[in-house]
DNA sequence: CTGTTAGCGCTTTCAA
DNA sequence: TTGAAAGCGCTAACAG
């Protein structure tokens, strides 16, 4: 693989001046920039990144962690957060942490190791006090879907909590009060918040939290298949399912037609996320909007901005969701 | 960001003796090990990947490129590719080639440039040339979803013809002769190769192919839609549709009931893939296994194998796909 | 078992 | 506008 050196005396100028023309900025005459072009061209010559790294202690990379690589939730963020930043010659080094916090400290650390210039972060197991250490350490970080009341202004997050009550009163206003709620894991901070929602809004239509009607899910469609075969089992009448996410609203539905409901007619469903394929499922699916793709758009900017001085627009730190109504939510009757 | 000087410092050893304890293999004392790594801990020291890259020639990790970055089916791979290099301490870097010649050379120079070990392509745009000058480069690359002729040893690919003959054959068996196709992008091999296998398995049943049931869709849920509004606006009555991905099939499924079919008493439906979703779609998607994991995991095995010299399996270079029976299919009748 | 000494390929002053 | 030279943080002979 050819180098700047071979470069260098092909075109019979110095090491510094190829380096010169690479980087635009510098003056350079037109000649020799004509002359160092052409060796670099019949030389094929590739710039070695990492050698560039070294001597000039930034990467043009980013490090971007997410929970898993795939997924219609993780997969939007990682490819908006990557569109984003390459339009702006940035690349994005992806790695996955599996809400798991060793793991997820492994990840940053291989991160930090590569010299990204920045970090990308949605992490779920590991601590605030851990991330707030980390932020100290030099390396710009933004986190996603966390709000760390220490570290706000590096925090995109979602109102969680809000979502849940939405997604709650959307059910209550239709009439259902014997409501069914398949959660998340409920270490994780965003199941807890959603969860906290359906009670603040069962509270408020004066409805009873029964705890027989709540199943912990592991926030894939298997867990809503589980989910909705365990509460059915508690004989408890529900007429509505809230889940915790899409993914197990759709599995809930798929188990719950094989055990012969109708939907929206004897159970009413919704989910949260409104990942893309919610509304190929049947019936389509209510749902929550989690506007991911401009929350990663905005850790992506906020990047561009604070540590590649880019001027982008003002960053926005917290999100909030939005109710999608389809046609997996019908009004109570009799 | 403490380097390995001030560690050898602090530990009152050479960098040479840093290093050594830092790559395990070589023999150094016990006493000054523990020195050492006492010096790092109280330091903070994190090797430079980037300065180790310069210095040994290799980085330990491999460039993936996909064509995106989201949806189910690279989400899959990549995830089973980072999966199985972290586990022999190798990293992926990926990268999106979204199926357009420039944006995939590009990708592929920038996984260059970062000096990747070697290359795993799922590439659907750049010319069966460029690989093979590519691969001539020196960089190892394998290359996922195509079998190039004089690169066949880097190639993982599936037999897609025959994925479409399963699918086709199957609508066939159940005594459908009015058979709609929805393919991909007709310019992508593999959106040839499964039409070529529907007329195959046509042809052996004495069907005629028809043109006018035949639509070219984009791979996507949206493109389902368009093929089967587009479709059934022939009015050509068929009673069985073969989409030539799961997507699409979602796609045109949902379109399907929206204007009043029954699936599958109506219209029978095939997708391709078997995509995570595809069983919690109403009915249930019966489709072709596309073993995109044991690929993935091939590939990731090819690269471990050749280029890290750990000692895997024999490498499968072709994969067949197999038929997944499920409810959207019925018999034909009358 | 440990230290010395060249680099790896590039950037970046500082001079010219 | 261009060149010389000193690193960036690490590895890898080669001695000792």
């Amino acid at each position: 693989m050819a180098t700047i050196y071979d470069v260098s005396e092909l075109a019979g100028v110095s090491l510094a001046t190829v380096s010169r023309v690479m980087n635009k900025n510098a003056q350079v005459s037109e000649k020799t920039k004509q002359k160092v072009l052409a060796a670099m061209e019949s030389l094929g010559y590739r710039p070695s990144a990492i050698a560039k790294g070294l001597a000039s202690k930034h990467t043009s990379s980013v490090g971007v962690l997410i929970s898993e690589l795939h997924g219609p939730f993780y997969g939007m963020m990682m490819s908006e957060v990557e569109t984003e930043l390459r339009n702006h010659d940035v690349h994005a080094i992806i790695a996955a942490g599996h809400s798991d916090a060793a793991k997820e400290e492994d990840a940053i650390e291989f991160l930090l190791s590569r010299r990204c210039d920045a970090l990308i972060l949605y992490v779920e197991s590991v601590t605030d006090e851990y991330l707030v250490k980390l932020a100290k350490k030099g390396t710009p970080i933004v986190i996603i879907g966390r709000n760390i009341p220490k570290l706000a202004k590096n925090c995109i997050s979602l109102n969680n909590e809000l979502g849940g009550y939405l997604a709650s009163k959307h059910v209550l206003e239709n009439g259902h009060r014997k409501i069914a709620y398949i959660s998340g894991p409920l270490w994780k901070d965003d199941a807890q918040e959603r969860l906290a929602g359906h009670k603040r809004a069962l509270a408020e239509y004066n409805v009873k939290f029964n705890e027989k009607l709540l199943f912990e899910g592991s926030y894939q469609e298997e867990g809503g298949v589980e989910g909705l075969t365990h509460l059915l089992a508690q004989r408890a009448n529900f007429t509505a399912l809230l889940c915790a996410n899409d993914e197990m609203a759709a599995g809930a539905m798929t188990a719950a037609r094989d055990l012969g409901l109708a939907m929206p007619q004897d159970l009413s469903v919704v989910g949260f996320d409104n990942v893309a394929y919610s509304r190929y499922v049947y019936p389509k699916l209510c749902t929550i909007n989690y506007p991911i793709r401009e929350m990663a758009n905005m850790a992506a900017h906020w990047v561009l901005k604070y540590v590649y001085k880019h001027n982008a627009f003002d960053i926005q730190n917290i999100f909030e969701p939005t109710l999608v109504t389809r046609d997996s939510v019908s009004k109570f009757k009799r």
